[in-house]
DNA sequence: AAAGTGACGCATT
DNA sequence: TAATGCGCCACTT
C-alpha cells in the first residue's frame, strides 16, 4: 500500500515523546538511542515542527537537562512553567533535575 | 535536483 | 574547562 511511507524519525520521535509520563522528562540523546539513530538534530527539529498538540515537547530537554532557547510554544520559560506544574524538579533556572525526573 | 538549514551529541583540540 | 568539527537525516528553498 502506498500509504506505508517509511516511518521517518519525525514520527518515531513523536511516538516516543507521547509515551513520556506526566511529571517526567527525557532527553534528545535518550530518544536518539531508543530509535537507534545517530541524528540528534532531527529529534530537536521534529519537536520544533511539532504539528501535533498531543506531543508534549516540553518534556524533552537536551542531554544536560537544559531547556532549549527556542520553545515552540513561547520560549523555555513557558516550558519550565509547564514542567513545574507537572511536578518536574528543576536543578537550575534552565536545568531539569534528571536525577529525579529522567524518563528512560 | 542540489545545497542549505536545524530545539543536538560526541570526539577531539 | 571551553570551543570547534563532524556526523546524520528530513525539510525548505
Amino acid at each position: 500500500m502506498k500509504n506505508n511511507k517509511t516511518k521517518n524519525l519525525f514520527e518515531q520521535v513523536y511516538e516516543v515523546v507521547r509515551m513520556i509520563p506526566k511529571g517526567k522528562v527525557t532527553t534528545y540523546g535518550a530518544i536518539v538511542r531508543r530509535l537507534g539513530t545517530k541524528d540528534a538534530r532531527k529529534v530537536g527539529f521534529a519537536l520544533h515542527a511539532n504539528p501535533d498538540p498531543d506531543t508534549p515537547c516540553h518534556r524533552v530537554v537536551n542531554k544536560d537537562g537544559k531547556l532549549a532557547d527556542s520553545y515552540a510554544f513561547g520560549g523555555w520559560e513557558k516550558q519550565k512553567e509547564k514542567l513545574l506544574a507537572e511536578g518536574v524538579i528543576f536543578a537550575s533556572e534552565k536545568i531539569v533535575d534528571l536525577k529525579k525526573c529522567f524518563w528512560e
